[in-house]
DNA sequence: TATTGTTATACTCTATAACTATA
DNA sequence: TATAGTTATAGAGTATAACAATA
């Protein structure tokens, strides 16, 4: 075994390990801090895929934010309730249904990103140009390990 | 305003609410899906406290893993309810609770690590030695942003 | 029969508020 | 009175299993 490689990607697994929870930590709870917005992170993933791909299925969404169908139902139950979502059957096959933002749900969207974003901006001020770029990097990086499988 | 930092930053801020859930999903699922560990996120973070710091009372666990104390008594509760973690009051100042990992719990956490550590090692061996050490250097960099505030 | 979605059930996470026990 | 912890309550996340509706 190559043990060089073996040491630093056990390295990379534990600093995700511990890292990661604290960051999803402080977005979650400026998310919810914020009063204008008060989305949770799977609702506002929900919201932004429903934002680009208007008339999704629930399988698309559920698919999209990784968690399963009848979560993802109850998720809608929810946003369809807070008036941020219209849900109705599809008139081509009535399984399925089509979602779609609501105006006051593309509001809250809008809301929630610029707040959220400016929190984080907040955290991440004290940022040098160079390790703003080891940022970008790595998050891409992530997202093709983790993507992809 | 600096407009050159602060599109970087809000490109920043995007990415990492895109990536970080997804990261965080694919961590929370693994440990899930392992039977041997069979923990959740928060709950090995608590362990893993223990483990570094003995006898350590609620509210230093809560502070640490980010909760609030009602929370995190119930989840001892469940931990020692599944006999991995102790609980007794301190002698000392019977307000207090001493928390401690039974063999039981210390077993339990060294499975969860391996596991965990395992599956991402699984989801990163696809990464070169340049981006393993991207990866590192932003890990550091968003502790140091999110520990200290 | 296969697919889409919903309901039912069961835990966990997390917060706030009210309470108890101890100092 | 102040501090540490628990209990009560409530909403959300998540999974699995069972079910309904449609194709």
């Amino acid at each position: 075994m190559e043990s060089d490689t073996a040491v630093t990607l056990e390295t990379c697994a534990g600093e995700l390990v511990e890292v990661i929870p604290l960051v999803m930590r402080s977005i979650r709870t400026e998310m919810r801090t914020v009063r204008a917005a008060d989305l949770t992170v799977p609702q506002l993933r929900a919201l932004i895929y429903l934002s680009n791909n208007p008339s999704a299925s629930l399988s698309e969404v559920a698919e999209h934010v990784g968690i399963g169908l009848p979560s993802m139902s109850k998720m809608i139950d929810t946003l369809v309730g807070r008036g941020l979502v219209n849900r109705r059957t599809s008139p081509t096959d009535r399984r399925y249904v089509m979602l779609a933002l609501t105006p006051t749900g593309s509001l809250s969207l809008e809301a929630a990103r610029l707040c959220t974003r400016e929190n984080l901006i907040g955290k991440l001020k004290g940022l040098n140009q160079e390790e703003q770029g080891v940022l970008i990097h790595a998050m891409n990086v992530l997202r093709q390990a983790f993507l992809t499988d």
